[in-house]
RNA sequence: GCCCAGAUAGCUCAGUCGGCAGAGCAUUUCACUCGUAAUGAAAAGGUCGAGGGUUCGAUUCCCUCUCUGGGCUCCA
């Protein structure tokens, strides 16, 4: 039998007998190699390693440590749950199963309507581990459409794909599981299970192992709302056992972080039920927080050159019938209100009455680029199902901003936009940006193609002027113009969309805005609009999870706290609070009705930056004992030397702007 | 809106196979006066989310609603 020649990814080339499959490739190159194996890409295209390779072949392994590798671990563990769960309940049909972020899904339905419970999970999880026990050989098989249905006789969803599949209607849904072509191909672990697949998968389910089953849910079958309702189970899995209890306790520290949790331990807000959903209420250390960002937000503004306006929470329906809003985001609005005059709606959005504002005189290209800001309150009826806490929220306050400028100013306008945007993250302790430049849908939209053009360049001028890294999606503007959507990571590696600049061609028209320009005539402008928190309630909630509660201190809403050791130090605590609260600090103080050690356990829970205690040696020298949050404590600390380092300490912090 | 799971003291939760409701923490009071993450004792605290049904009797079983959580869908 002749050999074959493989060319590897580095340029080399091996030679290997005839028939030989990616796993021979692996073992040839070296025994760890082949044990990290996982799959291969064969002439570019993804491979199980047990196919035999074609001559002359590139061929990559891929290994489980590797994300091709651990999204090929995690979808043939999917593939394993869905067998445990056929073996368990009998007449279940299995829908679709992908791998995603971290791990994997499979949606069923089973007999009768029953539902999966947590208990089930268990049960389940322990049936997985007998099938990887059992190593498994996962057996490829292509199949003609008509014999594919035969073999999915009694699993209708998979019918519906493969048919889908045959008639050309297959979709980006479709695709994990199935290629494209005349073939369908089936992957079979032990007769008694197959599932349809484009694969590749893992040679055996005994390369498989390091999963968990997480929660049970309801999913659409194929999205749609309309359609069955199926029950979907998530599960994670990763290629080492290390990994996946890394995993496990970066979840439970996101859990930690919840802002939710974290606003009820430190007495932030709360929801009241007696409220209604969605909507919240401010308690005074919430509320001072909150005061603080949108000061410095205003202080922002106010250097930034824009110019303050308020409007009010209703507007008469003919406002939004001009705007367009009752037209096409009616269900986003909250039942109208018939009144003597009219009917009024409370407002979903803050630009109809900036433009009203705008078009309230003539205005002149001489006043252009006109920045209008407004701490906006706005509801918007957000489906029940949809509420999280401050994330998705019912009434809330955005750091809304319309610029109207010349067309000429706008790229200018963007760049300095995205600079200014940028600084003030940098204030709430973001560092890493990326941002999204979502580009016109050629079906639906306004304006002149000319105009989409030309605002869309500026916008990726602006961005690569600016040097931030960003992606294109293709089509995923809103209809009235291209915008960037800029999005932060946080403490532990979550991105967070916040701030928005989007270009608007539609308002302008529909509110007939115009400035005089140079040339004497009459002029359309562009509007931006643009946020920066984007929501301040949504805003306070993603800091909350960032610092897990734990404030800088500029933000920190009370920034010291003063124990007294015993009642006979209360007097010069007193003077100690009185000189801090003359400095600017927010500072507070306990009486030694307490023991210290308590004392200091609950201040440090609250998550105070700066414990300060004070005894008889400090009376004597009119000193503090400093105990910093995360830091060591620190004795016979100057009154004033501590307050100049508080000074400094926030000077430094906002400088990071 | 849809699927699933919940709602018991301020918080975290236990419990009642249908018969006077429980713990820890927090709160209040008393004692202790203490130098860096929980001193001790006592008291008080509940329409068992709301409404209806079944029952001699419902916090417990059933129905509806409200709110919450996890998803799905949605987010101009």
């Amino acid at each position: 039998m002749a050999d074959i020649t493989i060319s590897l990814p580095d340029g080399s080339q091996r030679t290997l007998p005839a028939g030989a499959t990616a796993t021979t490739l692996a073992q040839s190159i070296g025994s760890r190699l082949a044990k990290a194996a996982v799959a291969a890409v064969v002439n570019g295209a993804e491979a199980d390693l047990g196919a035999p390779l074609p001559d002359g072949a590139t061929v990559a392994i891929i290994t489980a440590d590797s994300d091709e590798g651990r999204h090929v671990l995690r979808h043939s563990t999917a593939h394993v749950m869905a067998q445990a769960v056929t073996r368990l309940f009998p007449g279940a049909k299995y829908s679709i199963g992908p791998a995603i972020n971290d791990g994997f899904y499979y949606d069923f339905e089973l007999p009768g309507g029953r539902t999966f419970t947590e208990a089930d999970l268990a049960t389940i999880e322990a049936e997985m581990a007998a099938i990887v026990k059992a190593d498994q050989p996962f057996e490829r098989a292509e199949l003609p459409a008509a014999e594919a249905l035969e073999v999915f006789a009694a699993q209708p969803y998979k019918r519906e794909i493969i048919e889908r599949v045959s008639t050309g209607a297959a979709d980006s849904e479709d695709a994990g599981e199935i290629g494209s072509g005349e073939t369908i191909s089936v992957y079979r672990n032990t007769p008694e299970f197959v599932d349809l697949c484009r694969g590749p998968h893992v040679p055996s389910t005994g390369r498989l192992g390091h999963f968990k089953l997480m929660k049970v849910a309801g999913a659409y079958w194929r999205g749609n709302e309309k359609g069955p309702m199926l029950q979907r189970i998530y599960g994670t899995a990763w290629d080492t056992k290390a990994a996946l209890e890394e995993h496990l306790h970066r979840m439970e520290e996101a859990e930690k972080r919840d802002h939710r949790k974290l606003a009820v331990e430190l007495d932030l807000l709360s929801f009241p039920s007696q409220l209604g959903g969605g909507l919240a209420v401010w308690h005074p250390k919430g509320a001072l927080v909150r005061k603080l960002m949108e000061d410095y937000s205003r202080q922002r503004h106010i250097d930034g050159d824009y110019q303050f306006v308020f409007t009010p929470h209703l507007a008469n329906a003919n406002l939004f019938q001009t705007s367009g809003h009752l037209d096409f985001y009616k269900d986003g609005m909250y039942p109208p209100m018939e009144m003597d005059n009219g009917t009024y709606y409370p407002k979903p959005m803050n630009c109809p009455m900036h433009c009203l504002i705008f078009d309230s005189r003539q205005r002149s290209y001489r006043e252009l680029p006109l920045r209008l800001f407004e701490l906006g309150t706005v509801y918007r009826y957000e489906r029940a199902g949809t509420l999280h806490g401050l994330m998705r929220i019912r009434g809330f306050t955005q750091d809304d901003s319309h610029i109207y400028c010349r067309e000429d100013q706008l790229q200018d306008e963007i760049a300095s936009l995205l600079d200014f945007v940028m600084s003030v993250l940098r204030a709430f302790g973001f560092d890493e940006f990326t941002a999204n430049l979502s580009t016109k849908d050629p079906q639906k939209y306004v304006g002149d193609d000319d105009i989409w053009d030309r605002a869309t360049a500026a916008l990726q001028a602006a961005l690569e002027k600016y040097g931030l890294a960003y992606k294109v999606k293709e089509g995923d503007a809103a209809f009235y113009g291209p915008k960037i959507d800029i999005d932060v990571k946080d403490a532990i590696g979550r991105t967070w969309q916040l701030s928005t600049i989007q270009c608007d061609f539609n308002l302008p028209e529909r509110f007939a805005l115009e400035y005089v320009g140079a040339d004497g005539n009459r002029h359309r402008p562009i509007m931006l609009h643009r946020a920066l928190f984007g929501s301040v309630e949504r805003f306070f909630g993603v800091l909350l999870e960032h610092y897990a509660g734990a404030f800088p201190t500029w933000l920190a809403p009370v920034q010291a706290r003063v124990l007294p050791v015993a009642e006979g130090h209360q007097a010069y605590a007193e003077q100690v609070l009185a000189r801090l609260a003359k400095e600017g600090l927010r500072a507070d103080l306990v009486e030694a009705t307490d023991q210290l050690g308590r004392r200091i356990r609950t201040a440090k829970m609250e998550k105070i930056p700066y414990v300060l205690v004070v005894g008889d040696d400090d009376v004597a020298a009119g000193t503090l004992g400093v105990n910093p949050r995360g830091g060591e404590v620190e004795r016979g600390v100057a009154v004033d030397a501590f307050v100049q380092r508080v000074h400094d300490e926030v000077a430094a912090q906002l400088a990071m702007a």
